[in-house]
DNA sequence: CGCCAGGCCTGCACGC
DNA sequence: TGCGTGCAGGCCTGGC
């Protein structure tokens, strides 16, 4: 599924395309994503510019000058580039026309996704305006990790994917992380010492970063490929490995739920006590 | 054929 | 009372 990097990786074989275009107009072909696609979006859109790209926590936004589009992967979503107007796969959803002919395609079978628009500034969307840091920002350090997580009984990877604490760590991220850091994932996050939170966000910003440059070598057959762009191929510690060695020590790798979701981790590398050792 | 993953929002219950 | 916190439900379809 689409994670950080993924968003990431995509905004970047984008963006060359996109900014300084004309938007021709926009089609919704199925508007019940997890949230519906406003109708009168093909009329926002239509002859407005596009100004930027960026990108917050998962979410993709195209500012056109005035407003924002505003969208989500969700879990199956991908966005690619096309040369013209062909005829559209199954699961698109929705289209971009650009001036120049080009069309940018969201395609998402399991329509977890979101496509809507937000007239001015984005940040104060009520999606956006709640978020924590951005892991790869300076104002997520081992100072705010530590104030954010004191007096927190939850398990230390909840926290980690919760939006509000830091933005846009996914399930396969946090897993990875929390392994690089030697820190098992159902440890009170307020039991974390100032030293394990340091490594904590060293370990989250160079699984991310990896991520993004692995992703990045995939970029470029972007336009028309048959391919998913971002969906590129990964070494992973722990995520979805369960009852397979440790790439480390060769210890079994054991998997859990946690609020509705597995978490991975190796019971030797990872210990659930409060030292500050961590590996990798 | 039935189950289930999975992001992330909303709504509810709880305790200080 | 209000807020922070934690938990559960719901949305979907492809793949097993």
């Amino acid at each position: 599924m689409p994670e950080l990097p993924e968003v990431e990786t995509v905004l970047r074989g984008l963006e060359p395309h996109l900014v300084g275009q004309k938007i021709a107009g926009a089609v919704i072909r199925n508007p019940h994503l997890r949230w519906p696609i406003p109708a009168r979006l093909p009329a926002i859109l239509r002859n407005r510019t596009i100004h930027e790209l960026r990108r917050r926590a998962k979410y993709l936004l195209i500012e056109c000058g005035g407003g924002t589009l505003i969208l989500h992967l969700g879990m199956s979503g991908s966005l690619r580039l096309f040369p013209s107007a062909e005829h559209a796969e199954k699961h698109v959803h929705f289209e971009l026309l650009l001036a120049n002919g080009m069309t940018v395609r969201l395609r998402d079978p399991r329509r977890f996704g979101a496509v809507l628009w937000h007239e001015g500034e984005s940040s104060r969307h009520p999606l956006l305006a709640r978020l924590g840091p951005e892991p790869l920002q300076e104002s997520f350090d081992a100072d705010y990790l530590y104030r954010a997580t004191r007096k927190r009984g939850a398990a230390i990877k909840q926290v980690i994917m919760d939006n509000h604490v830091v933005a846009g760590v996914g399930n396969i991220y946090v897993n990875e992380a929390l392994f690089r850091a030697g820190i098992r994932p159902q440890l009170a996050a307020g039991k974390l010492g100032a030293a394990r939170c340091a490594r904590l966000v060293q370990t989250i910003r160079e699984t991310l970063t990896e991520a993004i440059a692995q992703g990045g070598s995939s970029l470029r057959d972007f336009v028309d490929s048959g391919g998913n762009p971002g969906h590129f191929q990964q070494h992973h510690w722990v995520y979805g490995r369960a009852g397979q060695p440790c790439r480390a020590c060769g210890a079994t790798i054991r998997q859990l739920r946690q609020g509705q979701r597995s978490s991975f981790y190796c019971p030797a590398c990872q210990s659930s006590r409060c030292s500050s050792s961590g590996r990798l």
